[in-house]
DNA sequence: ATATAAATCTATAATCAATACAATATAGCA
DNA sequence: TGCTATATTGTATTGATTATAGATTTATAT
């Protein structure tokens, strides 16, 4: 799928983040790139199009988006942080073999307890680990 | 509560890891203090009583554990890693203005899609962050 | 017991994602 | 045009984790 730079700095309009061209185009990766690609990888992809990016750029961007919650962080483990472009109800599911992110369809608010009634839950996040079909066939 | 040495030297076994003295104290560590702490608070705490300690054998012991599958790994966000001792249908709400992680039932087996039938699942975690109660009366 | 091998542990150096910071560039506006 | 705030760059620093090599302890056999 391709997106229009209009589009896209509308969302950015939208969540009052000033729609400068790199933010443009980290959003743009994400939305394009549904991998949960870490910074680094943001970064060294974008780098080749736009041979001036910083990485501080591409960092402070990625945080800026996370708390306009236009991205998620994934924090399966490892120390890296992965990004994802923001859909509603999904978990993730790391394969321990390939090291591939799977997304799958969840909606944890069916398993609440009331425990947490009293809480302000701001993100859900559902973790799975393991092996994935592709892995498991070829053991 | 108080555990004893031999009770504890005993899960060890069961889990074929030999119950040398350092990771017998890791493993009543986190047995006793059910607060997630990181690698480096279990290693300034336990420096005390051990003044001879060494902060790789903390990190070796608490690897071991997670492979054991007695103890789990916290990854909610940043970069440091908490432990937790194992206890099963769980999951940790982070609260976002004072740090602290809770624990809360939650069964999400109840909540999982056929799309995963075929990956092998081996661990499954649930993260939230939000603001706790304590904090959000603060406000 | 003593020797030998295996495992555990220590101490320190190296790694590397993420952050901090200071300097520069750009955009918006009177 | 000049002024101010914001955005970006480039580099230095941080800090949790890992790697490593050597020392110590434990287990086993002779």
């Amino acid at each position: 799928m391709v997106y229009k730079h209009k589009d896209i700095a509308e969302k950015l309009i939208d969540r009052h983040i000033k729609p400068s061209f790199h933010r443009i185009k980290v959003l743009e990766y994400l939305m394009a790139n549904r991998t949960h690609p870490t910074a680094e990888q943001i970064f060294a992809c974008l780098k080749k199009e736009l041979p001036t990016l910083s990485k501080a750029t591409v960092y402070n961007t990625l945080k800026l988006f996370v708390e306009a919650k236009l991205a998620r962080e994934i924090t399966i483990e490892d120390k890296e942080i992965r990004y994802d472009y923001t859909i509603e109800n999904h978990g993730h599911f790391k394969c321990e073999s390939c090291g591939t992110i799977f997304d799958f369809k969840i909606n944890v608010d069916d398993c609440i307890t009331e425990e947490l009634d009293d809480f302000v839950i701001k993100d859900k996040n559902v973790y799975f680990k393991g092996i994935c079909p592709r892995c498991f066939s070829n053991t």
